[in-house]
RNA sequence: GCGGGCGUGAUGGAAUUGGUAGACAUGCCAGACUUAGGAUCUGGUGCCGCAAGGUGUGGGAGUUCGAGUCUCCCCGCCCGUACCA
């Protein structure tokens, strides 16, 4: 055996690994926790394409890496497998999710195992498993028995609140809830019946039941997030959604808003991503501002962020959706006003979107009364102000908004200046400039900006109308789906009152039906189940063991959103499976695993999933950390977004009405166009394979090909999402097949760095497997003695300074480069590594061996191989990483700053010997240095660190 | 519009963070060996030039002894977000 024959050595490892469990983890070890974690794949139908191991890679390296750093290494690997594909397949089909998933899960572990990968599968976790949706469930509980407390700024116990409604009534309480809720007194909370009491509450829980307007998708019979939606659209299909009222389960999210905007502080992510999530929490600070409504009793309260510019109020626009609008609209304006609010309701989303530029509304008819001036303003309806964001309601000041401006202008409403020295005749002045004074404003005048916005607020404190706020844009989290395939909620109906589901009584398992789509009557999937199993033997419902009448309680018919059991499935991998001993029957994660491992220290994965699942894990967790029941508050310390990796798709151009194709540089002026082709159709000098093309669709097989002069048709590419649809998906079993995985792993690596997107490109793979061939060589030389037929052979003499050189420059740059996550660099100084090690003829063990630990993170089957070849019996993955000795790297050098006649003149490379005090030496100088002296080159130098180096001529 | 990022050979990409631009790899060219292959090895390869040399990191200016790197303006590309008061 001397021919490196990845096959063979690849599947010897890889079973090697899975019999002896090398990568299972240990709880209870005295080494350093490391807890390096992937995003966990949705286990789709088409399988892995070389896409998806990117990030699963990078994490390997890091694992195996830290392995050799000798901690102890969490990394494992799940599914997401709740969701929606697996449903409309079933729709399709009426083939059951569950059996769909479970056979994708087959395929996509079976594409996992081939790459090598070093998960520790016995912590697996798949969040449609019922043993792990039970304390999915069971979370869900804990937020339903949850309120949160500003003036703790946490989630306390519900049972807190009800002992202070008893005592206290809800006056004293500063809670995250409904805006609506009533003051009560500790009486009134007593006379309250049963179901009032479950209906206050409800308004106070952390997760809550309420009337909510949703993004409505009737293509798919679902409600959808905020973050599900693209461009007015659906994220999964693309289709068209739009607004409408049902009684959701909400998260209280928003209550947890300032604390996720904090913790931002504490965590290392990428910049675009703290970004994108600040963005979406959105917070403004400003004023909530009471306008009296004349001869009125109702109010206005608006929220602003320029309360500076409350005297260039010229008047005020309400949304449609407001709720004064009924009740303050004069009679004679009352039937234009209806038609308007007809108009903008019957208009979707996508359209008011689609049209922003077109500026409409209407007069109500009833004045408000400025706070100070008491001037009389004209309070307007327009579909520019949005109902969902702070009040509903703007004090509109077209000198200093560009929408309030242009509103003015088009109704022919005043525009007051109140800026000194500003020309808005053009547009609204609306930067925060420092600069402007604000003028013809009462007591304000005279003031810049911020100190106006304080004064202001102070007045209208003052007079009881107004008080400083900020506002966030982030709302409450829709938490039902009208569909089969999630989590189904433990919650029962009594008297229209919702219930939990007793812990013990969990999971509440899904039920079965024979069809995935709503009922007739509009009720979810669920509603169709006419047996509810919830526990075993124990039949549709809650009727034996809670209901003293024996009334069959309905259950909740919606199931949780995908995002449910991905917030919280880092903790379920800390605990052991139950057939190691673990206690994952008994909790959702021990305290002792989860004090042990803590927080995951590296995560890697999409940035698409930025404000939805990173964002919901950050909530659940402060909000299990607030409960006591987890002992961190942020779940990933370090996070990473690899790059998407793109297809090249190829294109054949047809003529226009003719089953004919031309030649990418044969086409002119004639009417073509691209037609997909596969992409193994097509060799790297993009030349098409008419034959196989040909057969490929039945309407290609008389097709006629107009070729170059060589006979070759040459197609057009484009980078392009990898896609089944595309038909440029790169499958890595194919890659595995032909170079094996050590190639995939390195060459994924070697594309460009992580961060990036970047095409997929196969020609540049023969780089990085040559490099493994070589490397093979450098353990397998010629035996003379043996008619010259190669055998492994390895020296144990010394090594010669000029191999240990090489050796250790190598351990420090691929060290730093892994640290640092610049793989492609760490693979490209291996490579200058064996190259150097074969042009010396270099196989001295003292080198060979620590360049197979070196290896090992990016090339593991290699690696394990030569390992064993070098008379080791262990798996070269418990073997200690080479410690890096300066004293072999001769040149290794630093830059010290040179001066000239006591200028500082440049920066010269000195041997880091140099650097104690007081030495002298001699310097050989180069060309360009010579020139930067003016022809005089210097004799000798002197060393001060720290200090300039002067030069001894 | 706003926010974040980027722009380097034919190509993917390096550059010790202000110090010899183009590492490494692909591609290409030349050669060696060869019962010819998509094998292996050697050398070359930013551009212009036979050469000496000149020139070169999207364009323009600036700071600096020195700029791919820092500052300003312009051009182009990508990502996120959007009537947020």
């Amino acid at each position: 055996m001397t021919q490196y024959d990845f096959n063979r050595i690849e599947k010897k490892w890889q079973e090697y690994w899975a019999e002896n469990e090398i990568f299972k983890a240990e709880n209870n070890s005295k080494k350093e926790k490391f807890y390096c974690l992937d995003m966990f794949p949705y286990p789709s139908g088409a399988g892995l394409h070389v896409g998806h191991p990117l990030g699963y890679i990078a994490s390997d390296i890091v694992a195996r890496y830290k392995r050799h750093q000798a901690f102890n290494v969490l990394h494992p690997m799940g599914y997401d497998s709740f969701g929606l594909p697996a449903e409309q397949y079933a729709i399709q089909t009426g083939q059951h999710p569950a059996v769909t998933t479970k056979e994708n899960i087959a395929r996509y572990r079976q594409q996992m195992d081939q790459i090598g990968f070093s998960f520790d599968w016995s912590r697996e976790v798949r969040t449609s498993d019922p043993n792990y949706y039970k304390w999915t469930q069971w979370i869900f509980i804990k937020l339903f028995e949850s309120w949160y407390d500003n003036s703790q700024n946490k989630a306390c116990d519900i049972q807190e609140l009800i002992a202070i409604f008893s005592s206290k009534g809800n006056i004293t309480i500063n809670a995250a809830c409904d805006q609506k809720t009533e003051t009560f007194t500790a009486d009134e909370w007593k006379a309250f019946s049963e179901k009032e009491q479950q209906e206050i509450l409800l308004k106070y829980r952390l997760t809550y039941l309420a009337e909510t307007e949703v993004n409505w998708c009737p293509a798919l019979g679902t409600v959808l997030a905020n973050d599900e939606i693209v461009n007015g659209v659906s994220e999964r299909g693309g289709h068209p959604v739009e607004r409408k009222k049902m009684m959701q389960w909400s998260m209280r999210v928003s209550a947890y808003a300032e604390r996720l905007l904090q913790g931002l502080n504490k965590i290392d992510w990428p910049e675009s991503l703290k970004e994108t999530q600040r963005n979406w929490i959105g917070k403004s600070v400003g004023a909530e501002i009471q306008f009296r409504i004349q001869n009125s009793e109702f109010k206005i309260f608006v929220f602003t962020t320029r309360p500076d510019t409350i005297f260039g109020v010229t008047f005020m626009t309400l949304a449609p959706e407001h709720e004064l609008v009924s009740e303050i609209v004069t009679p004679e304006q009352k039937e234009e006003v209806e038609v308007y609010i007809k108009q903008t309701g019957k208009r979707s989303e996508r359209e008011r979107m689609a049209d922003i530029k077109n500026i409409t509304g209407v007069f109500t008819g009833a004045y408000a009364e400025h706070p100070f001036t008491k001037e009389a303003i004209p309070i307007w309806i327009g579909d520019y102000v949005l109902a969902g964001y702070g009040t509903g309601a703007v004090m509109a000041v077209p000198c200093g908004d560009q929408r309030d401006y242009d509103f003015a202008e088009h109704f022919e409403l005043p525009i007051n200046n109140i800026f000194e020295n500003v020309d808005i005749s053009k547009e609204a002045h609306s930067d925060k400039d420092k600069n402007t004074v604000i003028a013809h404003s009462g007591f304000i005048s005279g003031l810049m900006w911020d100190k106006a916005a304080k004064t202001v607020i102070e007045k209208l404190e003052e007079i009881g109308q107004g008080k400083g706020k900020t506002n966030y844009r982030l709302r409450d989290a829709v938490f039902s789906r009208q569909r089969y395939w999630g989590e189904p909620f433990p919650i029962y109906y009594k008297n229209g009152v919702p219930h939990t589901i007793p812990e013990e009584n969990l999971p509440l398992r899904l039920p079965e039906v024979e069809k995935y789509l709503p009922t007739e009557t509009g009720e979810p999937p669920l509603g169709r189940a006419t047996k509810w199993h919830w526990d075993e033997g124990k039949c549709s419902v809650v009727s034996d063991q809670l209901a003293d009448d024996k009334t069959v309680f309905p259950l909740e018919l919606n199931t949780m959103p995908g995002w449910a059991g991905s917030s919280w499935y880092f903790f379920r991998y800390m605990e052991l499976a139950i057939s190691d001993g673990g206690k994952r029957d008994e909790v959702f994660a021990s305290k002792d695993a989860m004090n042990y491992w803590k927080n995951v220290d590296l995560y890697i994965g999409g940035s698409e999933h930025g404000t939805g699942h990173l964002l919901y894990s950050r909530f659940w967790v402060k909000f299990l950390y607030d409960r006591s029941l987890v002992p961190v508050e942020e779940p990933f310390q370090k996070l990473i977004n690899q790059g998407m990796i793109l297809g090249e798709s190829a294109f054949g151009y047809r003529l226009e009405n003719e089953n004919k194709f031309v030649s990418k540089n044969l086409v002119k002026n004639q009417k073509a166009h691209p037609i997909h082709t596969d992409v193994s159709f097509v060799n790297i000098h993009n030349g098409l394979n008419i034959e196989v093309f040909k057969n490929w669709r039945p309407e290609y097989k008389d097709a006629e090909f107009i070729t170059e002069e060589d006979g070759k048709f040459i197609v057009h590419r484009e980078v392009e999402k990898m896609s089944k649809s595309k038909y440029n998906v790169v499958n890595p079993d194919d890659i595995c097949e032909e170079y094996g995985a050590d190639t995939l792993r390195m060459y994924e690596m070697f594309l460009g760095p992580l961060e990036q997107a970047k095409p997929w490109n196969t020609a540049g793979i023969t780089g990085v497997h040559n490099f493994l061939k070589k490397l093979w060589k450098l353990y397998v030389w010629p035996n003379s003695s043996k008619g010259g037929k190669s055998e492994f052979y390895i020296s144990e003499e010394k090594a010669n300074p000029e191999s240990l050189k090489i050796l250790h420059k190598t351990i420090k740059k691929v060290t730093d480069d892994i640290e640092s996550f610049g793989f492609n660099t760490a693979i490209s100084a291996l490579m200058i590594c064996v190259n150097e090690l074969s042009a010396q003829k270099c196989n001295n063990r003292e080198i060979l061996e620590p360049l197979a630990v070196l290896v090992s993170p990016f090339a593991p089957h290699i690696a394990e191989e030569l390992w064993e070849k070098l008379g080791h019996s262990e798996s070269i993955s418990e073997v200690n990483y080479p410690i890096f000795e300066e004293r072999y790297v001769v040149e290794n050098t630093k830059k010290y700053p040179i001066s000239f006649n006591g200028k500082m003149r440049f920066t010269m490379d000195l041997p880091l010997d140099l650097s104690k005090e007081g030495i002298e030496k001699t310097v050989m100088t180069d060309e360009r240095t010579k020139r930067q002296l003016e022809g005089k080159t210097p004799k000798k130098i002197i060393v001060v660190p720290g200090k300039i180096v002067n030069i001894v001529s």
